[in-house]
RNA sequence: GUGGGAUUAGUUCAGUUGGUUAGAGCGCUAGUUUGUGGCACUAGAUAUCGUGGGUUCGAGUCCCAUAUCCCACCCCA
């Protein structure tokens, strides 16, 4: 045991790899449905890009980046997140120009230096989207309804949806204010960050965990009740089209993305069974980012979900995953002469686009019978020197023990045909 | 960044107040009279007991350090 995995970082072994590719596979499939194409972007971008799109005072760019010089002399940074290599995509490769709304999925590793916990990795992965050019409400509904059929598809039940909206710009600003009056007679009796975080970043004192605090903020004003006309009219639109199809959600008025670039809805899908890393997905719409990091003024809205914690609830709810069939039949040899033969009908099958295997470790017949029921696999053709006589196989069934007798000129093509 | 628990075979774990060659289940390999698997039975392989120091006649067991894993807080996906 010299190596092992490092720190935050783990194998996805071939037990487990079934149920990735079901949830990979089912989302892409979902996001095809819904007009959205893939897009795949590079696992390191210049540093810059994270401290302008993600938020210069973000805790995940502050202190999780993994970030490090490159033999140029120019700081990169593995991505903590999706959406700001997409958003540097969709200006590089002028995507403004496509006809609107230009929607993109994709399924990368993203990369946070954090304490590791359960459902939470230093290298994980995400299932994310984002959608460019569409102001009205009606795309955040979409991009919403896209995880219902996903969560749907893979028969996952009861996972909540808690929307929220965090205004714009001009609203926060109003609220900021409105904060300030109800903290302030309140000042004294408060911590030490949140007297700091008073001037600077008044929202933040509402989700202050010193316990004074919290008996304070509990009935501090709250965002939603003081969004601007505008803000109000899409937060009132998402809700009725929610309702017009019928997908549940409950308003949680404490969520606050961590991401800088978040404006107006914020949304999360969490677990009702587990607590703390209960947060499957997050997502909310991004106004101003494609602007601010030199795009022209582009509305946005996007997700992500972290695949380790779906696969987390997943099994928790004891989804069934289902097992590969890859391959279908084992020939097994009886003599040294039958192995040739076997060898060629092998070749043959796989070419055919039948899987099949073979004895390889000069298993007795025993053993190899051994093999093939434990590998799980279906049927089972033994062939030795009678058989290649008679030019006369038999394919035995597993799973009840019955047998087909099959001509071994015709065995391809009933393999073909029939397993 | 703060706090708690753990580390013995491929894996899950046992190991008494410190005392001889460190155990079990599962898994793996082979076999149970030479041509039909899952069950059962028999045999076998595999451990520098996380690492480095220390105490002791003697350490898997006690002490110190360190690493790693797991979990919670914070934050997030």
């Amino acid at each position: 045991m010299r190596y092992s995995a490092q720190k935050g970082t783990r194998d996805i072994l071939p037990s487990e790899i079934i149920a990735w590719h079901k949830a990979e596979e089912t989302f892409s499939r979902v996001c095809h449905r819904f007009g959205y194409e893939e897009i795949r972007i590079p696992t390191f971008e210049q540093t810059d890009l994270f401290q302008r799109g993600v938020g210069d005072t973000t805790d995940v760019v502050q202190k999780e980046m993994y970030t490090f010089e490159d033999k140029g002399g120019r700081s990169i940074s593995l991505r903590p997140e999706g959406t700001a290599g997409v958003v540097r995509s969709f200006i590089e490769n002028g995507m403004g120009s496509l006809p609107s709304p230009v929607r993109l999925f994709y399924n990368i590793t993203a990369f946070r230096y954090e304490k590791m916990q359960k459902g939470r990795f230093r290298e994980f992965h995400q299932f994310g989207l984002e959608a460019f050019g569409a102001q009205g409400p009606d795309i955040d509904a979409e991009i919403i309804s896209v995880l219902r059929v996903f969560f749907n598809e893979m028969g996952l039940k009861s996972i909540k949806l808690c929307i929220n909206s965090i205004g714009c710009p001009t609203c926060r600003k109003a609220y900021n204010d409105s904060l300030r009056d109800y903290f302030r007679p309140h000042l004294e009796e408060m911590c030490y960050d949140c007297k700091s975080r008073f001037e600077k970043n008044p929202l933040r004192m509402i989700d202050c965990k010193v316990p004074e605090c919290k008996v304070i903020a509990a009935n501090a004003p709250k965002l939603i009740d003081h969004l601007c006309d505008d803000c109000k009219a899409h937060f009132e639109g998402l809700k009725e089209r929610l309702d017009n199809i019928g997908i549940e959600y409950s308003i949680d008025p404490n969520i606050v993305r961590g991401l800088d670039y978040y404006t107006r809805t914020v949304f999360e899908f969490v677990s009702e069974n587990v607590g703390s890393q209960g947060t499957i997905c997050g997502g909310g719409r991004y106004d101003g980012l494609v602007e601010s990091m030199g795009g022209t003024a582009v509305p946005g809205i996007g997700f992500a979900m972290g695949v380790e914690r779906f696969m987390l609830e997943a099994n928790s709810q004891g989804v069934d995953f289902g097992k590969t069939d890859y391959v279908k039949v084992y020939l097994a040899n009886l003599s040294d002469k039958a192995s040739m033969v076997i060898n060629k009908l092998a070749y043959e099958l796989r070419l055919k686009g039948v899987g099949c295997e073979v004895d390889l470790c000069q298993r007795s017949f025993r053993a190899q019978m051994k093999y093939a029921g434990k590998a799980g696999i279906p049927y089972v053709v033994v062939i030795g020197d009678d058989e290649l006589d008679k030019g006369e196989v038999s394919i035995k069934r597993m799973s009840d023990g019955t047998s087909n007798t099959v001509a071994l000129s015709n065995f391809v093509e009933y393999c073909m045909n029939e397993l």
